[in-house]
DNA sequence: TCCCCGATTAACT
DNA sequence: GTTAATCGGGGAG
């Protein structure tokens, strides 16, 4: 990843970069030209010495995505009917990903209600398939550069620490002891406390 | 090829 | 608190 690439703060470890997302902002175009904006609130870390992680058993053309360069979505399917979104980060060649567990809707909350058809108030974006499908993220993403619309990652500054609360991940069954998890203190959007 | 189960959600009791 | 829905990835054979 070049120095002078927008998300060069985003090319280092994944607790690192989990950190730092929280109170950015991820903004996606409709095909109408719907403006849907919402602030990241809660993310996890994924690396390869993690057995949570889908790059522990080594790159296959599922997680490519985590191996590549910082600042490129990483969508997968799962469940049967789920999609959840992660930012690839670290070093191009390492296998490490943050994954988007919950946001904030700023702009377009309407229309990501349309987006969800059920849901309001936190239960529209609380949870890492709920924003996926309040912001119409799907497969087609897996990969997408986020630095371009019609999905766009635009950094904010940097939280101060006093403001993070650090927690184990969810949802997971090793790794557990890790505290890779990460959230917005009191935002009524994390989804779970 | 087969088979198990998952970085979840919503609708139950 | 429990569980069905639903399907693709990847380990096992």
């Amino acid at each position: 990843m070049a120095l002078n690439s927008p998300f060069a703060e985003l090319n280092c470890p994944a607790p690192d970069a989990a950190r730092r997302l929280l109170g950015c902002e991820l903004e996606r175009t409709l095909e109408d030209g719907t403006i849907l904006r919402a602030r990241i609130v809660e993310t996890e870390a994924y690396d390869e010495a993690d057995p949570a992680s889908h790059s522990y058993r080594g790159r296959t053309m599922r997680n490519a995505v985590m191996y590549g360069p910082a600042g490129f979505m990483y969508v997968y399917f799962i469940y049967g009917m789920h999609y959840c979104c992660n930012i690839a980060t670290g070093p191009d060649g390492h296998g490490e990903a943050v994954l988007i567990r919950a946001v904030e809707p700023l702009e377009g909350e309407g229309e990501m209600m349309a987006q969800r058809g059920r849901g309001d108030g936190a239960q529209l974006t609380n949870g890492p398939s709920k924003l996926c499908q309040a912001m119409a993220i799907t497969q087609e993403f897996n990969g997408h550069d986020l630095t371009h619309a019609p999905l766009r990652l635009i950094l904010k500054p940097a939280l101060q620490s006093s403001a993070i609360v650090q927690t184990a991940r969810i949802g997971i069954a090793q790794g557990v002891e890790v505290l890779w998890r990460y959230y917005v203190k009191d935002n009524s959007y994390v989804s779970r406390r």
